[in-house]
DNA sequence: AATTTCATCAACCGCCAGGGA
DNA sequence: CTCCCTGGCGGTTGATGAAAT
């Protein structure tokens, strides 16, 4: 049958299965025998004919999703553990909601299982203008303090490399923090001035993604926080020390990623390599450096 | 002990981009 | 060039169990 044919036949978008003769809902550990086994044997083929050929009374894209999410061999169970939390906060932090992009670098974790770690775990963690805490009453088992945020591992991590020794002054507790997909939304616009009046009226320095933490002359009264976030309080005259100094690590950092390129020799191997290397991806496909 | 509230996460839904005919 | 199919993605829902009252 020609497509224009297939077309006349059935007007409007095709319904990806039979929604009257598919099974919705848990899958049973039967359902999960048989979609494992017929692709053990046979690999998945086309998914939307997957289900009729193995057997299953599913449509193909929840077999898709089963497959890719929970049966596949590679896939990692159990918690996340510190380091993968934090590279998902750097990763987040660069990306946004873009949770497949995140699980590609981490291996074995699935875009799903990363989204609903987000949702469920970290997001509370990021504080709001207010500078409280976007949770309800946290449970007994949520150690969540705003005085330690979980970058302060990060944080710690990055001064144990000695790379940037922070200067303790500037380590006390932030205390009034915009939000950090604000700060990346006029980020990524590429327009300043939403971000310094926003600044301004708040008497917020930033909430700026940076993989390690960033040191900069302050005035008396700048307090900052470092990690996956860079967040202070300040004056608009610090504040604006600090986006520079911050641009200034940036473009040194993407430097050091040509230069290293360029000798072939680039490898990321933690966490922060990984995040320098994403740099590299930065939606505007590098455009952001025009603003460092 | 019973009921209500809350948190978690597996699964679904609709949309979109890429590729092939 | 257009149309359609498919896989993939992100947002959302709802079932379930745990915790609180």
């Amino acid at each position: 049958m020609s497509k224009r044919g297939r077309k006349e036949e059935k007007m409007g978008r095709a319904p990806c299965c039979n929604k009257g003769e598919v099974k919705k809902g848990s899958w049973t550990p039967e359902e999960d025998k048989i979609l494992v086994d017929y692709i053990t044997k046979n690999g998945h083929g086309t998914w939307r004919s997957f289900p009729k050929l193995a057997g299953l009374r599913r449509c193909g894209k929840s077999c898709r999703l089963r497959w890719t999410n929970y049966l596949r061999p590679d896939i990692k169970r159990g918690a996340f553990s510190s380091e993968e939390e934090q590279t998902i906060f750097q990763l987040h932090s660069l990306h946004g909601n873009k949770w497949a992009a995140i699980a590609s670098r981490l291996p074995g974790r699935t875009d799903n299982e990363i989204k609903n770690f987000w949702n469920s775990h970290l997001r509370k963690r990021i504080p709001n203008k207010n500078g409280t805490l976007q949770t309800n009453p946290p449970s007994k088992s949520t150690d969540i303090k705003f005085t330690l945020p979980p970058w302060e591992n990060i944080r710690k991590e990055a001064e144990a490399e000695t790379r940037l020794p922070m200067d303790p002054m500037l380590l006390s507790p932030a205390t009034g923090i915009s939000d950090g997909n604000n700060f990346l939304h006029e980020w990524g616009s590429g327009d300043e001035e939403p971000f310094q009046k926003h600044m301004d009226r708040d008497k917020v320095a930033c909430l700026i993604p940076t993989p390690r933490p960033i040191k900069f002359e302050s005035d008396s009264v700048v307090t900052v926080q470092a990690g996956p976030y860079f967040a202070g309080t300040s004056t608009s005259e610090s504040c604006d020390q600090g986006i520079k100094e911050h641009r200034r690590f940036f473009k040194e950092e993407a430097e050091e990623i040509t230069n290293a390129e360029s000798q072939n020799s680039y490898e990321p191997e933690n966490a922060s390599d990984i995040t320098l290397d994403l740099l590299l991806d930065f939606p505007n496909d590098g455009e952001y450096l025009q603003y460092v």
